[in-house]
DNA sequence: CCGGTCAGACTGGTCTGACCAGTGGTATGG
DNA sequence: CCATACCACTGGTCAGACCAGTCTGACCGG
């Protein structure tokens, strides 16, 4: 293989290692080419076809910016005054629950379905117990167990980046006495749904729940 | 813009008219080099760029290979995402995006809609350019004024965290000269659903987008 | 003490010229 | 007629030079 883009593959392990990070500069191109012991006109190969795939780019007087390499680590979304309404919290999660639903009903297994049986297990004897707490940590591990049985880790890491405000708007219902018990009803169909590979009734199942759970916070989403 | 860049794109200017053809070599390097105005070394660079995307090959002893732009695996540079499958990405984007546009398209505004023709005239002159670098960042930046444009911070927020795995599935299908330009009419659909309001259109637009948008790097994706 | 200025040490960008290692055509000798 | 040696190509790599921005820190005047 050539040199340059022997190059370019040893620079790429550095940043998928982290060793180099989005946002800071790669080495000067004489150090960096010095201590890979090749010349610099490789190195400059080697990143330009980087700089081509969109990995680094370059900066006369400045350096060699890293761009990506990985997915960037999102911050968990704020659950402060910053937050995101709760009305634009129902919104994107009744855009991205329903279907993550659906891709969980589509392979799950035999832990998978133990997993979701034991969370509502955990929510049931929690609100027996009148112990709205731990009722509302079951909820929200039911929400972020759907979306890691979706089997896409993209789902999995998003919902658990918004487990701040949805652990925020997950209190608010359970305060409800009267209705306290419709949540692990709700659950109860969409863990049925899944467990028995129903993609359509675990998508409408959780899109029913998110309506629900949004109306008895009193928000009143309009369907998407 | 660099030397190597400009060069790289008057070849791939010179490979789209045919003026090189498949199977062909390119002139040698140092007649192509002269015969150009620059030097050998920058001609390398713009032929190391091409050759990440996929557009030649060079075959030591031999010559610059044109090949035929249909290759899909770089083995040599995988410039795969790291830390998401494409597959996953692309399942992802499927929920996300459409949902998004849809969200955009209810409640556009006049400087939305600004914005949006804005990006739509940067994609067209970047690929009468052939400007592809220009024009991925265009794409990037159409997909995430998308989000923006939902009203929903959390779309504006996920897509960005997206922005790098996103951008690594933008770039290669661009190296295709054949179908470089369905990215534009594509998009240009769903600009118009979403400027004159029509949410069920923008979805549709934006899921036939990004369908087709993971054929051209080879994905099948199923329907959700 | 503060603020502007200028020199110098960086950065990447580009070029030149050289040499190496394969490839392939061609002329030469058997 | 064929095999071999040669040579003119090809791309691959390198070292070194110079240019043009950028940043930093010392310096000087207010």
């Amino acid at each position: 293989m050539n040199v340059p883009q022997q190059i370019a593959q040893a620079l790429q392990r550095k940043l998928q290692d982290g060793h180099y990070r989005a946002g800071e500069n790669l080495p000067g191109q004489r150090e960096l080419a010095e201590a890979m012991g090749v010349s610099r006109a490789s190195l400059r190969e080697a990143i330009s076809m980087l700089e081509a795939l969109g990995l680094v780019k370059s900066q006369p007087g400045k350096g060699v910016l890293v761009t990506t390499g990985q997915v960037r680590q999102h911050k968990d979304i704020p659950a402060g005054p910053f937050a995101a309404s709760p009305q634009a919290t129902f919104e994107f999660r009744m855009v991205l629950e329903p279907a993550a639903a659906a891709l969980a009903a589509r392979h799950i297994t035999p832990e998978g379905k133990a997993l979701l049986w034991q969370i509502q297990s955990t929510l049931e004897d929690a609100l027996k117990n009148q112990d709205l707490v731990a009722a509302a940590e079951a909820d929200l591990a039911f929400h972020l167990q759907v979306a890691r049985l979706s089997g896409n880790a993209l789902f999995h890491q998003v919902a658990r980046s918004l487990s701040a405000p949805i652990g925020h708007s997950l209190r608010l219902p359970f305060a409800d006495h009267l209705h306290i018990w419709e949540t692990a009803h709700e659950h109860q169909v969409v863990t049925d749904a899944i467990t028995q590979g129903k993609p359509e009734e675990a998508r409408l199942g959780m899109l029913n729940h998110l309506r629900n759970a949004a109306a008895r916070v009193g928000l009143q989403m309009d369907s998407l």
